[in-house]
RNA sequence: UCCUCAGUAGCUCAGCUGGUUAGAGCACAUGACUGUUAAUCAUGGGGUCGCAGGUUCGAGCCCUGCCUGAGGAGCCA
């Protein structure tokens, strides 16, 4: 007989037929109950032991975290918490586990004590909820655009291109630290490196994702990226994922469509799917949420807030209107905003907090910013001032969905580039594809850990990755 | 990187104005009970008060530096 999984044993009709399970003690109640789990579903499923028929022995092992297999009988449950039961007719012990060593116990820990032992959080209802609905969120992610017939392109780890100035870059290198080889002139002899230049590891795969939109109209990446910037929010990571998809025929309009189309069918994906793991972490939320004072409270429940945000159009509106939105805004007239809200300046956090949580209360689209603040790729809009770029931000993440259409006019690329100090020479190859066949094209970026972030209503970020690196953190 | 707060038992925390032998709940151990739902009841063990200096007759508490964590800001996805 083989091992049945939990999740199938709770479809089953509990007619007394005889089963194997295999699991993870979660709770051993009263000497008779045990909640094992299986990870095949966050359910947990009742063991009943008849203590009288097991030595003393065998029962004094079993503790929250020991491992066991069982064979029994399925039965209707006679208790009250479960419609299913399995009376154990054997009981072995797979893997003991010391009641004093084991850290996780039947009861409620701090997300950051958790963060500590991330090679065991996995064993929690909160984070097999969590790292559940990743998964799906990144199958999600290649069905929606593999239906549309976008190509999946993997854009490399390793690149020498720090061109778009996405932040600080980790250098990749097989230098002796201690002996790094040098030039007469004293500085470091990259051409004796692995790659006979200086490399790091990337910070986007656009440029990569463009050239391959050249080719296929249609693609995207979804990939870890890198970014050695010196960051600790719970919004960052110096290792996450990003889907960048990039369409060659795109205009702005075009992106941001296909932007809220995507967003509205991951989070719609999360809701049909995965039922049990939101009801979980909306019931954490509200627990978590009730030492909180009225005013830091989500102003609703995940699964209502999820479903809001399918259920409505984004707001999009320009940079500029933004920015007179926010000058006009009696917050603004009260002078409650730290920083000066003027035509020009890059948004503040407050800025995009008030405007996607004050006054619109949904998701919104910002398009048009000033050329000033975005980067050299952006088209350049007739006004001379702005490029189409357009910032998707959410309530409580910021900004998730960061794109453009693309400058496919070269002489205006080129001369964007020199004026930003970027050398033409070292991206000819991307500068190419302007001189041969250039076409409209536009694509954006996906933080994917905010995705899930949005989709399960953590706060910290590092809580949705099963192994976060960030500054002075790289365990595990 | 900057600002703010925190670090006391395995976990979550209390510890008053500097004053005897540092407490609670949970966890754990032992016993009781046995249809429980974070079971319950009784008893018990468990501490270099983040680290290093300093002030003081005396420091968990005050001062300085460092480390770690959290929240906010910047940068961004």
């Amino acid at each position: 007989m083989k091992r049945t999984k939990i999740c199938d044993v709770l479809t089953l009709p509990s007619n007394q037929q005889e089963l194997i399970v295999m699991g993870w003690v979660r709770t051993f109640r009263n000497n008779q109950f045990i909640a094992l789990n299986d990870g095949s579903t966050i359910q947990n499923l009742q063991i009943v032991v008849d203590f009288n028929r097991f030595s003393e022995e065998l029962l004094k092992k079993i503790h929250t975290g020991t491992s066991l297999k069982i064979v029994g009988k399925l039965i209707p449950s006679q208790g009250k918490g479960q419609t299913h039961e399995i009376i154990a007719n054997t009981v072995e012990i797979l893997g003991e586990c010391h009641p004093e060593q084991y850290p996780l116990q039947a009861k409620k820990h701090s997300l950051e004590f958790l963060r500590e032992i991330a090679h065991l959080r996995m064993r929690t209802s909160t984070f097999q909820s969590v790292f559940r609905i990743r998964n799906g969120l990144a199958y999600a992610i290649h069905q929606f655009f593999q239906n549309k017939g976008f190509i999946y392109i993997h854009s490399p780890v390793i690149t020498a291109s720090d061109a778009e100035g996405a932040g600080e870059m980790f250098q990749v290198t097989t230098f002796n630290l201690s002996n790094v080889p040098k030039t007469n002139s004293g500085k470091v002899s990259f051409s004796d490196d692995f790659f006979g230049k200086s490399t790091y590891l990337t910070v986007s795969g656009q440029l990569e994702a463009e050239l391959a939109a050249m080719a296929f109209s249609n693609v995207y990446t979804f990939g870890p990226t890198f970014r050695a910037e010196n960051s600790n929010t719970p919004r960052h990571l110096a290792e996450f994922w990003m889907i960048e998809p990039e369409m060659a025929f795109y205009d702005l309009t075009d992106n941001m469509d296909l932007a809220e189309e995507m967003l509205k069918y991951l989070i719609k994906y999360t809701l049909d799917n995965y039922p049990d793991e939101i009801r979980f972490l909306e019931q954490r939320q509200i627990d978590e949420e009730k030492q909180k004072p009225q005013n830091e409270r989500s102003t609703m429940p995940l699964i209502e807030k999820l479903q809001f945000c399918i259920q409505n159009p984004f707001e999009r509106i320009t940079y500029t209107k933004a920015i007179e939105i926010l000058e006009k805004s009696t917050y603004n007239q009260k002078k409650k905003f730290q920083f000066l809200v003027k035509w020009g300046i890059d948004l503040q956090t407050e800025h995009e907090r008030y405007l996607v949580e004050k006054e619109f209360n949904k998701p919104v689209i910002i398009t048009d910013y000033p050329k000033e603040i975005k980067a050299f790729y952006m088209r350049q809009n007739e006004d001379g001032k702005t490029v189409k770029a357009m910032d998707i931000l959410f309530p409580g993440i910021g900004e998730i969905v960061g794109g453009s259409q693309r400058e496919e006019r070269i002489e205006l690329l080129e001369k964007r580039m020199k004026e930003m100090n970027i050398s033409a020479n070292d991206m000819y190859w991307y500068l190419e594809t302007r001189r041969f066949g250039t076409v409209p094209h536009a694509g954006f970026g996906l933080g994917f850990e905010r995705l899930v972030q949005f989709c399960t209503g953590m706060n910290n970020i590092r809580d949705v990755i099963p192994f976060p690196r960030s500054p002075k953190n790289c365990e595990f």
